[in-house]
DNA sequence: CTCCCGATAT
DNA sequence: ATATCAGGAG
């Protein structure tokens, strides 16, 4: 089977599994969006989704972050992790949004990547998920670990493997691609304890023990 | 490469 | 006790 065919394969028994799949993280606007993306850097969805939904019904707008004192967001957000460092992005995006976006969330990748603490992880939850679009393959942990595991990349650097993974994934369904990804590797092939055996990629997958 | 730095599972 | 969790900045 060539590489495009498996990724194809991939792709489709993934979709047979997670037919509505979108991000896990809970929004209304693009805005809770962007914020709840930066607040899940090495955290649980869960554990975002239980401080966003107080978060959102305080601060309705950019104006709302961009005001607040930042010891008071910090505390607002104090279960997650890196959260000083994570409410000083907030605030400073937020000012940027509204000097230099008229207070809305850019929807171009090169424009949500020079906002402070968004990469383009960050920037592909936001693009596909609040705006449809297509322009880059998120990779986080999860992409990380199971396209080294399905033989996908050999690389370790996310940007590497965004690029490895752009080459052999129809560009229509590159931002479908990596929350299908996200999605097993929160149900089935996770990092401590990978399910092979529920695995429906378990026969086509190199690291496998089925 | 290091730092950030809480909650949860194992 | 330790590894891991929808990463990004300096």
């Amino acid at each position: 089977m060539t590489e495009e065919k498996r990724v194809q394969e991939i792709i489709k028994r993934l979709k047979e599994r997670y037919p509505k799949v979108r991000t896990a993280l809970n929004f209304n606007t693009p805005l809770d969006l962007l914020v709840a993306t930066i607040l899940s850097a090495q955290t649980t969805d869960v554990n975002v989704n239980q401080v966003t939904k107080d978060l959102f019904g305080k601060y309705k707008s950019v104006h709302d972050y961009a005001k607040i004192a930042l010891e008071e967001l910090q505390n607002d957000i104090k279960s997650i992790n890196f959260y000083k460092n994570k409410a000083v992005y907030i605030k400073n995006l937020a000012q940027q949004l509204l000097e230099k976006f008229n207070g809305k969330v850019p929807s171009t990748m090169e424009e949500l990547v020079k906002l402070p603490g968004v990469g383009r992880k960050t920037a592909n939850i936001v693009l596909w998920n609040a705006y449809g679009k297509n322009e880059g393959i998120a990779v986080d942990t999860h992409v990380k670990r199971i396209s080294k595991l399905l033989g996908l990349t050999k690389n370790t650097d996310p940007e590497k493997i965004e690029q490895d993974l752009m080459k052999i994934v129809p560009k229509e369904e590159w931002g479908l691609f990596s929350h299908l990804i996200i999605m097993l590797g929160r149900e089935i092939c996770q990092a401590k304890k990978p399910k092979h055996d529920k695995c429906p990629l378990n026969d086509i997958c190199p690291s496998s023990n089925i």
